[in-house]
DNA sequence: ATCAAAATCACCCGAAAGTATGAGCCCAAA
DNA sequence: TTTGGGCTCATACTTTCGGGTGATTTTGAT
């Protein structure tokens, strides 16, 4: 029931709104149109609303068009001259591929790390809250953590994060 | 001239449009709403016209929303004349002076960033839960943070922690 | 074409985190 | 001695997290 609303949701927003609308300018047609013959008022108030619902439409239903453009941001780090041998490009694959750990889940991760909270980070990926929070509780599970913290230590540590 | 013509571009090709279709729908009145009195059919052509419209416009003017993750290289700097005697041995004193940072506080934020929920930190410094509540939250304010993981990144990133 | 995994989303619920406020204790500096 | 700052704790409240479950859709590989 909920579910397939939600999964309608945009087209039974749009038929809602379209039919409010319309009952709408119904009543208002006998103020406009009987009364001052402003037909064209009428139907430029039309055209402007079913433009801005268009706009709208389209606003929301694209897909958020997802090209990801890496932009490469340089970060000076200073090290100690240390431990640079496993470090030096990004995430690790091959221990990402070990754990089971998926695209999204290490984008997750990343943001993660970065202290955002999962409301913020699901608007970063463009997804809902629930996804976010399915991702982080596969990701708790592959790394073995409890939390977000730990995750984040934990990933450090394993070199998914840079 | 041409500049702000070609600015203006779809502007003025969207009032084109707009005075061209109301137009062509002017003249369609006589056809319609005379002739079959449908007046709703009328309307829903418009709506779907200017919906239509709409939709076109929006994908056309707006940038193909690009989403930019931003991966961070690393570019390593050795530098380990100068800087090693300050990282080595603990926070940064002056940092953590710098900010006001009490030493219980910066306890707790040590214990933050490993991953420790707040009872545990607080089972680790033999105090309440609430206190480390409170010491969390006043950390939180002179961090200018909002969560324990903004926190852990902060800390990490002036030199507070090790 | 089909099967499995990944990705998406919803709903519920309890636990943890965080906010706000007030208050008592201790100690050192004014 | 009083005053302020750090530390402690409490209560009450809101928000965020995380677990569990189930579902649909996309996608990749066979």
């Amino acid at each position: 029931m909920g579910k397939l609303f939600s999964k309608n949701k945009l087209i039974i927003l749009y038929g809602a709104s379209l039919a409010g609308i319309l009952l709408l300018l119904k009543w208002l047609e006998f103020r406009f149109v009987i009364m001052d013959h402003s037909f064209e008022v009428y139907i430029g108030a039309i055209a402007l609303i079913f433009t801005g619902l268009g706009i709208w439409l389209a606003l929301k239903l694209t897909k958020p068009r997802i090209e990801t453009i890496i932009v490469e941001k340089e970060v000076i780090v200073i090290k100690p001259a240390k431990d640079t041998s496993a470090e030096n490009f990004g995430p690790d694959e091959g221990a990402l591929l070990k754990m089971g750990i998926s695209k999204r889940e290490c984008e997750v991760l990343a943001l993660m790390s970065e202290g955002l909270s999962n409301q913020e980070i699901a608007d970063r990926l463009f997804v809902s809250l629930n996804t976010v929070k399915t991702h982080s509780s596969n990701l708790f599970e592959k790394l073995e953590v409890k939390r977000r913290t730990q995750a984040v230590e934990k990933g450090k540590r394993l070199g998914l994060l840079l």
